[in-house]
DNA sequence: CTAGTTTTGTAGTGGTCACTATATTATCCT
DNA sequence: AGGATAATATAGTGACCACTACAAAACTAG
């Protein structure tokens, strides 16, 4: 059972575009980066790119799976964490500074791509990310006995998308480490 | 002083079209309304709209302050409470019942409307909107003796921010509203 | 009435959008 | 070598984008 491939060997690198888009998306939104600009960035023609990712929209997923297991790393001590109090700090924490982290790359890709775009496709995959988010936290939350875990990993998600989205509108990384410090201890108060 | 005006009177009502515009712009973001969606909407021809408002952006700006001086009578009670509990609190639940009140306008149009959105100029006047509201808030803390009140103006605009992507992203209104609860009951813990 | 002024509809402008029909190129298999 | 297969580049597709040149229409002033 040999695996060798028939046909004219692919030049594209699959991984590396998938970053190039990333990085692409990251910083301008899915629908303001159009296929001239990433085949452009890739050094390709449109007919690889779309015989690579079938469409826009699975470009999108491979970069969004690029980001996931490459910013993911970042709330790893958030997620290793022994009790709520930390969880919490460490993932609002991680968010205001993850989020700030870069110039050009503000805010995370997964809550902030897809907004205010047609492409249904394009929604669904993003959805998809959000809402294995809003799982891990939530069973994060249960493992650490916290009530009404659902509800927490709610305001969770909302503090993540409102920090998301004021990196992305330019608030500085003081101001959102600030932020992210005070909104911490009031939640870590009134949990249980 | 008489001041009749010159030439063919205008049949455009502006105010009808800004608020045709607004709903447009509400529900599905600035950039992904054409012009030929709006005209359409209006029953006019391109050059009457462009006539009246200079450009796209222009009627954006007409449509976000008819959008300010219609929902934000909504946050009247908030702005009128004597004590900082009952602001925070108002704020919140305000924000998370009228981001949820219709099922097709969700979230804020300030907030939501000019995300990953190319055009400068548009975004540079919902801008204008986001910083009016962080002032208003922040005024109204100092008012009411809250210490960091820049911070905590912050801390608010973060939390609006979060339940408009949220409710946007399409969760329920008991679900914003438990969100928006728990998190005024945690922050107005924390702050002096 | 005519002249001046402003808004209107007609009918487009060039540019960009995601995507593709077709042919060429580069590999493996026989 | 020659056929099969798959990825590539060439060169476009029609649809939509914000915007506008132009002239007809509707009014006021004289």
């Amino acid at each position: 059972m040999t695996t060798t491939k028939l046909g004219r060997p692919r030049s594209l690198d699959i991984k590396q575009a998938a970053t190039i888009a990333m990085n692409l998306f990251w910083e301008r939104g899915y629908e303001t980066v159009g296929i001239a600009d990433l085949t452009k960035a890739m050094s390709i023609k449109p007919p690889s790119l779309y015989a690579a990712f079938g469409n826009k929209a699975g470009l999108l997923e491979k970069a969004l799976e690029q980001y996931q297991s490459q910013e993911g790393k970042n709330f790893k001590p958030a997620f290793d964490a022994k009790t709520k109090e930390e969880f919490i700090k460490k993932l609002f924490s991680t968010a205001a500074n993850s989020y700030t982290k870069h110039k050009t790359l503000k805010g995370c890709l997964v809550l902030e791509g897809t907004r205010n775009t047609a492409d249904k496709t394009a929604l669904e995959i993003s959805t998809r990310f959000v809402l294995s988010t809003h799982e891990a936290i939530s069973e994060k939350l249960s493992q650490l006995n916290v009530e009404n875990n659902l509800t927490i990993a709610d305001l969770c998600i909302t503090v993540l998308f409102g920090l998301s989205a004021y990196a992305k509108a330019g608030i500085s990384r003081e101001r959102l480490q600030a932020v992210a410090h005070k909104m911490s201890e009031g939640i870590v108060i009134n949990i249980n």
